[in-house]
DNA sequence: GTTACTCAGTAACAAATGTTACAAAACATG
DNA sequence: CATGTTTTGTAACATTTGTTACTGAGTAAC
């Protein structure tokens, strides 16, 4: 198990740090739509992940939700991190949206690997860095963008990371996530399939190459 | 000069640390509707902010501009770090809300004091943190809330940092931070003076006390 | 096959936001 | 104070998105 975390983090970290990981992480599967954090819940561990995709969602208080971004292999949470820093509540949701292979750290050993460890701080950063780019990412795409533009590069972003031109989902899952309602994704996803961007089945949307 | 670092930096920072900022640190006045950083451009000197605010923009390919957040005293732009870490080009744009006073660092001692001071270290993660809280936030508000509600939020952001229950902008300004039109904004702000709320002025906005 | 359930398609309408066009008010300048 | 400019108000209409209601297609279980 530990030799995956070698083929993934083997070039950012040293061989000492290394090391740490393999004696303090925990090594954990997670399948499809498992929930690794709610949103509120105090985080005790930070993830390295190793493979599959996490989706990172925003809930409002009347339970609205919002599709951030996804995490993929060699990432981990920055909001994880931030959460260590903060009063430690998660202000995210993570959902693994396929099975998915991690590697648990201890908060504690955060900040003392900080200090210890130039690679594990770089990591952070980047890891800081990529997150900041992720969110304006998201906020380009809801500020900018209307919903039919939106919803292509969602179903774009989907099987990207699943790495195939099929996505597996309902209209209505993929309503929460932009939220928005079923009837208009229904509606926008019969736009697209009439523009010969994509074809629809029940529970399955193909996506045309162009 | 440096005694206003001291006044709001010296709780964070150590001795060491304080010396080292005086040292290299640049004094900088700039005036209300300065232009501090613009996207594209490469980032050399980090911003340590004293006094007033800076306001924090984000724009598309077409012109289209949108207000993230504020910068308020004892902040520093966790954007600018970042871009030291990426390519160096900012994502974002800053403009001087008010007259402020900063005191401009060098992008280079960045990585050096990271390593040598916790405090900065510290220091660092905290401007991590909060920017993501702040780009959280403003996702939620183009999220979730329409656009009567997020006006009336902007209005309220810019009367607490001006400290002043007089907002003193054009609609066109507005409009141009939310991206919207001036029309939209016009109607909007109309009806939140119907309720009371708010009561305009040619150039200015009062906010009742409610 | 019959039944029940989930998912998708669609119409009709409502609400929010965007656009165009024009006029009036406030202000600045000579 | 006559003029031009900036700012605001407003109407009329277009587009986008949201809502409600109903239908049928596909699937699963019996």
């Amino acid at each position: 198990m530990f030799k995956e975390i070698k083929i993934n983090y083997g070039s950012l970290f040293e061989d000492a740090l290394l090391k740490e990981i393999e004696e303090v992480g925990v090594y954990k599967e997670v399948r499809k739509d498992d929930k690794l954090i709610e949103i509120g819940a105090y985080v005790k561990s930070m993830p390295l992940l190793i493979s599959g995709a996490i989706k990172i969602l925003r809930e409002d208080g009347d339970g609205n939700e919002l599709f951030l971004y996804f995490l993929e292999k060699g990432d981990t949470c920055a909001m994880t991190l931030s959460c260590c820093i903060g009063q430690g509540q998660s202000k995210i949701r993570a959902v693994a949206e396929v099975d998915s292979c991690l590697y648990m750290i201890p908060v504690q050993k955060m900040e003392e690997w900080t200090s210890k460890y130039k690679s594990w701080r770089n990591f952070v950063f980047a890891s800081y860095h990529n997150r900041l780019l992720e969110l304006l990412d998201t906020i380009d795409n809801i500020a900018f963008l209307n919903l039919d533009k939106r919803l292509l590069k969602y179903l774009q972003d989907k099987s990207k990371i699943t790495n195939s031109n099929i996505v597996s989902s309902t209209h209505q899952e993929i309503a929460y996530d932009l939220n928005t309602s079923r009837v208009v994704i229904s509606r926008l996803l019969k736009a697209l399939e009439n523009k010969k961007v994509i074809e629809l089945q029940r529970n399955k949307i193909v996506l045309l190459e162009s």
